[in-house]
RNA sequence: GCGCCCGUAGCUCAGUGGAUAGAGCAGCCGCCUUCUAAGCGGCUGGUCGCAGGUUCGAUUCCUGCCGGGCGCGCCA
């Protein structure tokens, strides 16, 4: 089996950790020594080498609660076990300090296999079950993930927050969590200001149809446009502090519209105000339709929560748990501005509790001592800062959905706004701010003329745009399923094959890392769809459907009740079992430390040692010539197949049954 | 300067205080009449940044240093 067989990642069998324990607690001589099946599992790990047993029992800390050295200890409990002859443990051995155990490993496939079976009914990955459990179970998160700002195009940084906090959604819900997804829109801030003020200069029919009540002032002017816009003006206004004082004054015109409509505790804006408003509200409406067709690339579907149609502002639906599970909201920062007049009520009551206080002509609280900026809530003139309207939407959140935990994907430069804000919701007396947690990811990074790498940025144009990316990976899935497939690439369903393999390795290649890495773009990697990629996933699950077809053919349909575990003898096999029987233990603990990363690596080791299997299997085949034996197999098949869909879905990537 | 993140094979990265630290890519050598070769096998490749400390045991925990990244009041 080569180096592979001494890898002890993925091998801990933790499905079967809570029989084998109490298999062996129930032993005299364990149950003598007080070793009660708990401490036993905790125990329990993968020796280095298979050779040495399926699993091994450390003794250090045991022996320390007994005051025996650990040798001592195994080498009791080792030669006290001759006589008993367990339905798992087959046999143990004293090895220094450790107890290692063989396994009867008919017993431990049968076991396994049945697990997988009896929780993966029916053909859609959404209810296969094998992984999922209660630990969630009246509880809920609300994930803050994707949140682009509007007027600008969606870059590849983008899709880390959109996809790793889709995925952790995923694998939450998979853990019993109630979880509401809210993208929480950049809609708001002196950035508009800027924005509407460079409209106003450089397009000046857009303030004209504006002024006039034009619904749609912009006309059909596209994001790229807007974003071009915003920056143009951006720069012009360093070199001429007039331009960036008309900035300010034109998103604080818009603020106060929009709070005086609200019946607020600010006056309007007149005419100047209202014109502003259908302008950001235009510019809005174009940023969201380009969102809508990336989001529908990666098969995620958002719903707008109002937010300026105070007339039917209300829950979106009648049964919230099955709506949320199925999409995410758009909730603009606007939101708490102009829905719910949040930010003011937060910002009275901070200063009349004193908890913020006037500082430069701004209002801010000092959440980490003098020494440290404070949070600002709001600025020296009069506008509000994106700190208050993340107050007023934690609050909100919290309020609203009742939510146990609050979840921030948001990059690792934000860590310390986050940290503020979180304190900052403790002194305002709101103690469920320990369940705020902030899900940073690593910056995605380009390299340079000179060789170095930097952060992307959209406004100096480093940034690769998203649309870009997917549709670079989709073409190239169709010329390399051209060449390796042609007769697929004829048919129908070839586009959406390509499209879903393509989107599918991008997304794989953004989650398989540890979020906080940040990330060098290279196409090159990217575009790679060999090895630890998206594609080789996909085809390992492509190739156990295929086996699947072709034993339905040969045999009919299988019955897997009948399939003889012992007939699953090669350590490949085995291999793979112990692979699928931690595969729950991986999703939880993804879940626990927000991490998909640990389902993308759990998948990478059970695709990979399929492959072996596949390989290793090619002289009988697994559906061979033997009934028998192409049955038992094609049970593990089966199981294999199901765990592999079930952890990609778990990933929000689409499965294909052919490419 | 202060704070946070990171440092493991040429490159990109896994690694839950435990036995001899792993994968993918790149390089070299092999393997397609069969259920898909987007694959499989083999070889090459390591002072786990450095120095202390805690521990029976440290790549893993603590401290200091070095190197890289990010942040540090009116962008979000």
């Amino acid at each position: 089996m080569g180096d592979r067989a001494g890898d002890t990642q993925g091998r801990n069998m933790e499905l079967l950790k809570p029989a084998i324990a109490a298999e062996l607690a129930a032993l005299s001589t364990f149950a003598a020594l007080g070793l009660v099946a708990e401490k036993i599992a905790e125990n329990l790990a993968k020796p280095p080498k298979p050779e040495m047993g399926d699993l091994a029992l450390g003794c250090f800390k045991l022996a320390r609660d007994l005051n025996l050295k650990p040798p001592e200890l195994a080498s009791r409990l080792a030669s006290a076990f001759a006589a008993a002859t367990g339905a798992l443990v087959l046999h143990v051995s004293a090895a220094g300090p450790y107890l290692n155990l063989r396994l009867n490993h008919q017993a431990a496939i049968s076991h396994t296999l049945h697990a997988i079976e009896t929780t993966t009914g029916g053909d859609n990955p959404e209810h296969w079950r094998f992984g999922n459990s209660e630990e969630g179970d009246g509880k809920t998160l609300v994930i803050d993930l994707s949140s682009p700002n509007i007027a600008k195009p969606l870059a590849v940084h983008h899709l880390r927050s959109t996809m790793i906090g889709y995925s952790i959604k995923r694998i939450r819900e998979a853990q019993g969590w109630r979880v509401v997804g809210v993208n929480h829109l950049g809609d708001w801030g002196t950035g508009f200001g800027k924005l509407i003020a460079g409209l106003k200069k450089y397009f000046p029919d857009v303030e004209k149809r504006a002024r006039a009540g034009d619904p749609q002032p912009l006309g059909d002017m596209s994001v790229a446009t807007l974003n071009q816009t915003y920056a143009r003006f951006n720069a012009e206004s360093k070199e001429n502090e007039d331009l960036a004082e008309a900035g300010r004054h034109e998103f604080s015109l818009l603020e106060q519209h929009i709070e005086a409509l609200i019946g607020g505790t600010r006056a309007g804006a007149g005419q100047d105000g209202e014109a502003n408003f259908r302008i950001w509200e235009h510019t809005r409406s174009i940023s969201l339709a380009e969102f809508e067709r990336m989001y529908a690339h990666l098969g995620l579907s958002f719903h707008l929560w109002p937010v300026v149609d105070l007339q039917h502002a209300r829950v979106l639906t009648a049964e919230p748990d099955v709506f949320y599970r199925d999409h995410c909201l758009y909730v603009g920062e606007s939101y708490y501005v102009a829905a719910e007049d949040l930010c003011r009520r937060i910002i009275a009551d901070a200063v009349d509790s004193k908890v913020a206080e006037e500082s430069e002509g701004a209002i801010v609280i000092y959440t980490h001592g003098k020494d440290k900026p404070p949070l600002m809530l709001v600025k020296n003139d009069g506008a509000t800062s994106y700190h208050v309207r993340d107050l007023a939407a934690a609050i909100y959140r919290h309020r609203h959905w009742h939510a146990h935990e609050l979840a921030y994907v948001v990059g690792g430069e934000q860590k310390w706004h986050f940290e503020q804000l979180f304190k900052s919701l403790e002194l305002l007396g709101h103690d469920w701010a320990k369940g705020c947690l902030h899900v940073e990811f690593g910056l995605m990074m380009f390299q340079q003329a000179d060789g170095k790498w930097a952060k992307t940025s959209t406004r100096r144009g480093t940034a690769i745009m998203l649309e870009d990316l997917l549709d670079e990976a989709v073409k190239s899935v169709r010329e390399i399923m051209a060449s390796k497939n042609p007769e697929l690439s004829q048919t129908p369903e070839a586009e959406r094959i390509a499209h879903a393999v393509g989107v599918g390795a991008v997304v794989f290649n953004d989650l398989k890392n540890g979020r906080r890495n940040n990330v060098k773009f290279d196409w090159d990697a990217v575009l790679d769809f060999e090895g630890e990629s998206g594609p080789y996933m996909q085809y390992q699950f492509v190739r156990m459907g295929s086996v699947l077809e072709k034993y339905r053919e040969k045999f009919g349909e299988p019955s897997f009740a009948s399939g003889e575990a012992k007939l699953l003898a090669l350590p490949e096999e085995w291999l793979l079992v112990q692979l699928l029987a931690d595969f729950p233990a991986a999703v939880a603990r993804a879940s626990r430390e927000l991490e998909p990363s640990i389902v993308a690596r759990a998948l990478i080791d059970l695709a990979s040692a399929t492959s072996t299997w596949w390989s290793a299997t090619k002289d009988t085949r697994i559906v061979g010539e033997d009934a028998e034996l192409s049955l038992a197999r094609v049970r593990l098949v089966n199981a294999i197949r199901k765990v592999l869909g079930r952890g990609l879905s778990l990933l929000g990537i689409s499965l294909v049954e052919r490419m």
